[in-house]
DNA sequence: CCAAATATTGACTCTCGGGTCGAAGTTTGC
DNA sequence: GCAAACTTCGACCCGAGAGTCAATATTTGG
């Protein structure tokens, strides 16, 4: 259901392996395209384009333009959250340290490496359906994150929420406009920048 | 330029009166449609339907989708913009209640009112050229707001914030997304919700 | 080296939706 | 009541872009 079209006794041999290096390809550039332009805006023979190859190529790998756009959220979206999940900054320490270097640093991943991945969601809306729920899942294991935190900082007294719902709504959203807000800006720029938003952000907890 | 698609030597008698109320009632169907789904996902014969027209009658009165989108997004935003220049909120008084009864203010108007209207912030980047230059004047107009009453509360040394930059494009940020949070709650819940959401982000300069 | 599996092509179809326009219907002002 | 102005209709054109497919090229394994 994922990503391949054709459906086979998955032979796992070169030939195999060779596929799924091909699939990747595709599934970079259309991830690349998919989040910066949005769905509608997509069409596939730019997509075809970039990998000097035709439409009719994409269509071997894959069913239709939602099946591929599904599959480029999944490894755009996947990616980027299996590596929040698996920030160290996550991981232990006093939940002011760790939220601080989590904000600092899933921002900067977003910005630096998955500046399109944010956009998914921004306006869910403009999405198929079917992505919308891949959409919704995802932001479920980002909003876990982060929540994991806040709770424990909460219930340790280290922090001072108004209401989790509503902080964890701003970090959010503030996070998600980012790449917008560093648009432009150069690399030391965005650092500031960058550190700057996070310590604004712990002021929510402060 | 702004909205008509036949420029005459402007007659203000009944029949000009008459087309004006005509183009507001498209205009106010056209916002409403192009706030929900964005540029690309609405078309222009259920922007007509939903008037009991045909296609054809808007053409009569725009040139082009671009022309209806630019005029749309024209009075959806500066009405919106207009009345939160004029909030009493943000007239005078200590700029910590200000800024408070500012933020709660712009958002219930925003959720209960133009709900639609927040959509145009969040992703510049899916407007036409034309659309996106008004797009940039609105949200310059909404920065000036917010940036007034900071700047004037950092002075007075009741706000400290780290900084005015990360401070805005967080609030903005959160304040945007505040309808996509708020669907699907009841009236009281959405009451609470706001509310709490303003507590959260005046931490921000607390 | 050859046949079978795999990959790619490019020309094709088809639908959707923006945009046009002359004819027909309605309103206005005299 | 009637001509002129204004408004609406709906059939039509057209380009863009999703999706198809038989023919062709390439790779693989024996």
């Amino acid at each position: 259901m994922t990503e391949v079209a054709q459906e086979s006794p998955e032979p796992v041999g070169r030939v195999a392996r060779k596929r799924g290096r091909r699939i990747q390809q595709i599934l970079a550039v259309a991830a690349e395209l998919f989040g910066e332009r949005g769905y509608d805006a997509v069409n596939l023979d730019d997509v075809a384009e970039r990998l000097d190859v035709t439409k009719g190529s994409l269509y071997y790998y894959f069913a239709s333009k939602d099946e591929l756009a599904a599959a480029a959220i999944e490894t755009l979206g996947s990616d980027w959250t299996d590596r929040l999940e698996r920030l160290p900054a996550g991981a232990e320490g006093p939940p002011t340290a760790r939220l601080r270097a989590l904000i600092r640093e899933h921002v900067a991943i977003a910005v630096r490496e998955y500046p399109a991945a944010l956009r998914l969601f921004l306006v869910p809306s403009t999405w198929p359906d079917a992505l919308r729920v891949r959409i919704t899942e995802l932001r479920r294991r980002h909003d876990h994150v982060f929540r994991t935190v806040l709770t424990e900082g909460i219930d340790r007294g280290e922090f001072r929420v108004v209401g989790l719902g509503s902080t964890l709504q701003a970090m959010h959203a503030a996070m998600s406009q980012a790449p917008l807000w560093c648009a432009g800006l150069g690399e030391d720029e965005q650092e500031r920048a960058l550190d700057e938003l996070a310590d604004t952000l712990m002021k929510l907890v402060a």
